[in-house]
Formats: C-alpha cells, sequence, structure tokens
DNA sequence: TAAAATTAAGTTGCGTACAATGTAATTGCT
DNA sequence: AGCAATTACATTGTACGCAACTTAATTTTA
C-alpha cells in the first residue's frame, strides 16, 4: 500500500542505482571478471579455485563439509566436483565409514597446483587500487551482512 | 616467485576466509537468495527485476543502454529480454533510426508490475538486520570497487 | 562511392546457482 | 528387529554470466 506521502521515497528506493544489492552484485561480477585471467593460467573457475582453496586447508572433506564452508548445495557442487576430479585435481571417494558420504581428497597434482595458486590473491589485491583497510572493511560488513541474511 | 620468508603471508592469502572476494561473492548470492521469494510473487528473477528498474527509470532503453547500466552483455541480456516479453512486460522493437538498435519498452503491464515493486527493498533493508549507514558504507565501497576493476 | 572498419545485437557453449525431486544409507523409535 | 524419519548426495530443469563467434547495419576512409 503505497499512499501519496511516501511517493518520493518510492521512487528513491526503485532506482538502481540506489539499491545497495545491486553495488554487491556488480562489484561481485566485476570481481570474477578480474579472476578470470589469472585463473586461466591454472585452468580452474573462479568457483573451482575457492573449492581447491577448501582442499588446501583440510586436504579432504565430504561434500557437505565443503557445501557449509562455500555456501553452496550438492546441486552446485556435485558437477564441479566431476569437473575437478576429471582435470586430475582430486579424488571422489566414499567414507568407509558412512556410504552416503563423498570424501573428496586432494591428489598430488591438485596439491601441487597450490604453488602456482599463491601469486593470484597478491594480483588481485594489487588490481582493486584501493587499501587494505577498506578492503577489510567491505569484508567486514559483507561477513555481517551475509550472517543476518542466514540466520 | 615465493621464496621461504613469506610463506606465512602466503598461507593466510590462501585460506578461503581471508578473501575479501569470497566474502563479497557469498554476500552477493545471499542477496539474491533472500530476493527470491519476495519476487517470486511478481514472478521476476533479481536480474529480471533488476532490467525492470531501469525500465521503470527511462520507459525504453537499447539493449546497450541497459547493459552500460546492468554491466552485462548482450549475451546476458537477449535471453532475458526473450523472456520479459514472452511475459508480456517489454516488447522489443528497433529504432527507425538505426536499425541495428533494439528498443526495449514497457508494455502496460510492465509499468503496472511496478506497484507492487516497490515493497520488495523496503522488506530486503529490514531483513538485512543493519543500520542504514553501514549498508551505505558498503554500497560506497562496492561503487569504487567495481570503478577501480572496470578501469 | 565502394571496400574496410566499426558497431549492435544475436547465437553457441560452458560453468555456475539453486529449487525440486529422487535414491540409497543411516538413525531413531517402538 | 523392523519401520519411519532423516541424512548425504545425485539428478533435472531453469536462468544467469560471459567468452567467442556470427550477422547485419552503419560509419569511415581511401
Amino acid at each position: 500500500m503505497s499512499s501519496g506521502h511516501n511517493s518520493k521515497k518510492n521512487k528513491e528506493l526503485l532506482q538502481l542505482d540506489n539499491q545497495l544489492c545491486f553495488s554487491l552484485y556488480s562489484a561481485a561480477n566485476a570481481m570474477t571478471r578480474a579472476y578470470r585471467p589469472l585463473l586461466d593460467a591454472l585452468d580452474l573457475t573462479y568457483l573451482q579455485y575457492m573449492a581447491m582453496m577448501v582442499l588446501w586447508e583440510e586436504q579432504s572433506v565430504s561434500v557437505k563439509r565443503l557445501g557449509e564452508r562455500l555456501h553452496l548445495d550438492s546441486g552446485t557442487l556435485t558437477p564441479l566436483l566431476k569437473r575437478l576430479e576429471a582435470k586430475g585435481l582430486v579424488s571422489r571417494g566414499r567414507s568407509p565409514d558412512d556410504e552416503r558420504v563423498r570424501v573428496i581428497t586432494l591428489t598430488d597434482a591438485g596439491q601441487a597446483l597450490k604453488i602456482q595458486a599463491v601469486e593470484v590473491p597478491e594480483q588481485i589485491l594489487c588490481q582493486t587500487c584501493m587499501p587494505l583497510d577498506e578492503l577489510k572493511q567491505i569484508k567486514q560488513l559483507c561477513d555481517q551482512l551475509l550472517k543476518n541474511l542466514s540466520s
């Protein structure tokens, strides 16, 4: 119900360039675009790179665990992991304790890729042309936002 | 080239939870997830909603102009606009001045949808559970980031 | 003014995101 | 033990994003 007295507010609310969400969305798209040429050298997409980061930290994870870390579900992860397996970067085994659970494990090739990956975040940091404290601020605010929206 | 003395820094750089980009990416995904149930009532996706916002502002735009405003290309927009046309929200004509140019125009149904759309941003704002100044801060920082990455 | 270059949009193909649904293994309950 | 509920993952289908390429119209320029 929009009564006359707030029509100006309504107008502002519906302008694209006033939308926080749109800024977030565009900045996130721009970020993955910035990563693309760097990740091409590793033959990884941005999401594949994030999945590999989890594996470089944990060596071995279930699909569920990976989904919790990346905030994604099996509908996204299953095909992704099959592609990583096809590239020889991970193996997709089963847990002996629970046959339902897929255990994703780094292969030697997957482990080796970490060395080349180290330079990527540095170069991106550079491309943002923004001071570290502002970048940390965005990160902190985004983390808070994600937390609030997820609860 | 990663020499031994910065191996600790490298380790930190490759941890998922230290990645600004990942926070941005996850927050943007969470935002579109938050919009989804609200936009379902309008039978719009998030991107379709953004395209409609441009049209509610401008009445009529070329694909090029729309792409500039949304930071997207014809590969994304052409199928999107066909879907909006199929829903009867826009018409896809040609410019008489330049036959190459598609002129996307709001239909009456498209115009009418604006009334229902007004409530969406308010509800989202509410769901973020964050003070307005922090939201404005994210927006400003994201806009800066996008600008830097695009230049 | 005719060929070359540019521009606007469309097409194809790949890889996400995610809802909805399915399947098989495990757990909980009685 | 036996059956219902839950859990973990897979599958299907829709809609983005975007690179690479194509087509057709317009502009440039020699």
